[in-house]
RNA sequence: CGCGGGAUAGAGCAGCAGUAGCUCGUCAGGCUCAUAACCUGAAGGUCGUUGGUGCAAAUCCAACUCCCGCAACCA
């Protein structure tokens, strides 16, 4: 098989509070995948990383009185704890404000843009100074922000740099068509399709230094302006893989790549699919060629909010049930493309359902018997079986993930049934031999199940193939909760 | 005419044209190897409403009702 080179990435969240469920839930389903291409024998880069230079970062760290650094670095590495708990295997975090290497990239990336694509324009609107940011007429009510009644906008006009995006709209469109610029799944295309054919304007890429408060990445050669933000954030999956200086990383994972995915959450889809897109046409740098798009998870059919108190803090989950547990429930029981719900309830039915009673009570009946009865440890090596099965190959490549798991979960009704129905428990009496033979294929089938875990529980996977290579019942891998 | 999503057994969801399925719960059996786990069976659905297309519709089309997001710089 000829080797594929393979780069994905999460989306790099701004960084003013914890993170919470749903940035856990975009790290896992792109490690699934990272995981399940590095065992296709791809060579993969996976980027994660965070964004430190967005102007809500400055709003929070200003109100929590800390500088905003500091304040960035803080919740950075809450982001990057939380990653390495969920066994995230990303070959890289990049850190927008740390990484120099992201500050030139940027810069670099806004130099090669074609320069009648960039032009200044005076944008004048309404700002609000309790959220420091423009309004505009939809946002306000009654004439006053939502937010802050009672306190005046102030009609602010300033000079910008503006992004002639109105250049690239046929050219889009052709590439969302073609699926040359693939957009998954079918419904998020549609809408890009829709918002692109209902004329695109074109955006400001600047903030005058004076509200930006000198955070963030400057304007190459005018030092009155700093980049917007999402200009400078976009740029992340290139510059850390070394656009820069043109390093050996950007040439293998993103000039020469064959695949290069963006994972990320229904919210953000615009500026993935269409104005990143349009960016780097007009630099002339390579494409993405997927643009990967999950739903949101809502925590009791409502949207997780501070105000009505339901965020769930994905590190209470993992100290209670594990990584692996945590892994399962986002992999099978949050749809990959529509939203999906979070309760501690819910997840607590479906852990003793699926992980106690399922694969870990499974482990434990078919390793107990293997380990009593069979003299040597069953030569699962010599099945022949590394990972590939065309049902879970074809799920994932449609970024099916729920659906591959359901699959597996199938294996494992199918062997608690066969125990059942072929009694190798009983049989060990009257007729040794077969109970010895059911019993080796069980195992044989146990590791099957095993190695198609891989991606997805990466610990309990490696504990069950361990098990069936030292012919030892394995630790109570799921303890049921009562 | 803003855009999109949802409405399927008591609850939560999958299916998206060809005998209505999964998890939990309920009831009745079986098994006793296993984490009081596992297996089988039963009860329970006019698949939101009304029309249409098809030999055939949860599944396609149209209209309507009720929920939920988003509405250009917000995972």
């Amino acid at each position: 098989m000829k080797e594929k080179k393979f780069f994905i990435s999460s989306s790099i969240p701004y960084v003013n509070a914890e993170p919470h469920l749903g940035h856990a839930q975009e790290f896992i389903e792109a490690d699934i995948i990272a995981r399940y291409r590095r065992l296709m024998d791809d060579t993969v880069f996976f980027l994660s990383g965070t964004d430190d230079n967005a102007q809500k970062n400055v709003q929070a760290a200003e109100s929590a009185g800390i500088p905003v650094a500091d304040y960035v670095n803080k919740h950075a590495k809450e982001f990057i704890d939380l990653e390495k708990r969920l066994n995230i295997s990303n070959d890289y975090f990049i850190q927008t404000s740390v990484d120099p290497r992201h500050r030139d990239g940027a810069q670099k990336l806004w130099r090669a843009c074609k320069p009648e694509d960039i032009y200044k324009k005076s944008y004048k609107g309404m700002y609000c100074l309790g959220c420091e940011e423009f309004k505009t007429e939809a946002d306000l009510v009654n004439g006053e922000c939502p937010e802050h009644p009672g306190k005046k906008l102030e009609e602010v006009e300033e000079e910008n740099y503006f992004f002639k995006l109105s250049n690239y709209q046929s050219k889009l469109k052709n590439l969302v068509e073609s699926d040359e610029l693939q957009i998954i799944p079918q419904t998020r295309k549609n809408e890009v399709l829709s918002f692109i054919n209902s004329g695109l304007e074109d955006f400001s890429i600047s903030r005058s230094v004076a509200r930006t408060k000198g955070w963030g990445i400057p304007v190459p050669d005018d030092e009155t302006q700093t980049m917007y933000v999402w200009f400078d954030a976009l740029s992340n999956y290139i510059t850390a893989l070394g656009y820069s200086d043109d390093g050996a990383d950007y040439e293998k994972f993103w000039k020469e790549s064959n695949e290069r995915v963006h994972v990320i959450g229904k919210g953000i889809s615009r500026f993935h699919t269409i104005y990143w897109p349009a960016m780097l046409l007009s630099t002339g740098v390579r494409l993405p060629s997927k643009v990967f798009v999950h739903g949101y998870i809502t925590v009791g059919g409502q949207k997780m909010s501070k105000t009505i108190g339901n965020v769930i803090d994905p590190n209470v989950v993992i100290d209670e049930y594990g990584a692996d547990a945590f892994r399962y429930y986002m992999a099978r029981h949050i749809s990959p493309f529509d939203d999906g719900d979070f309760t501690m309830e819910k997840f607590k039915e479906v852990y003793n359902a699926n992980l106690a009673n399922g694969l870990g009570n499974l482990s434990a009946r078919i390793m107990k018997m293997a380990q009593d009865n069979l003299d040597e440890p069953v030569k699962v090596d010599n099945y022949g079986y590394t990972f590939q099965d065309g049902y879970i190959d074809e799920s994932l490549s449609e970024y099916k993930i729920n659906m591959a798991m359901e699959y597996i979960w199938s294996k494992i009704g199918d062997l608690d049934r066969e125990i059942t129905e072929k009694r190798p428990f009983s049989l060990l009496k009257e007729s040794p031999e077969t109970a010895k033979e059911i019993i080796v294929n069980l195992v044989l089938n146990l590791y099957r199940v095993g190695c198609m875990l891989q991606p997805f529980l990466p610990e309990t996977a490696d504990l069950i193939i361990n098990a069936t290579r030292i012919n030892k019942k394995p630790e109570n891998l799921f303890p049921r909760k009562d």
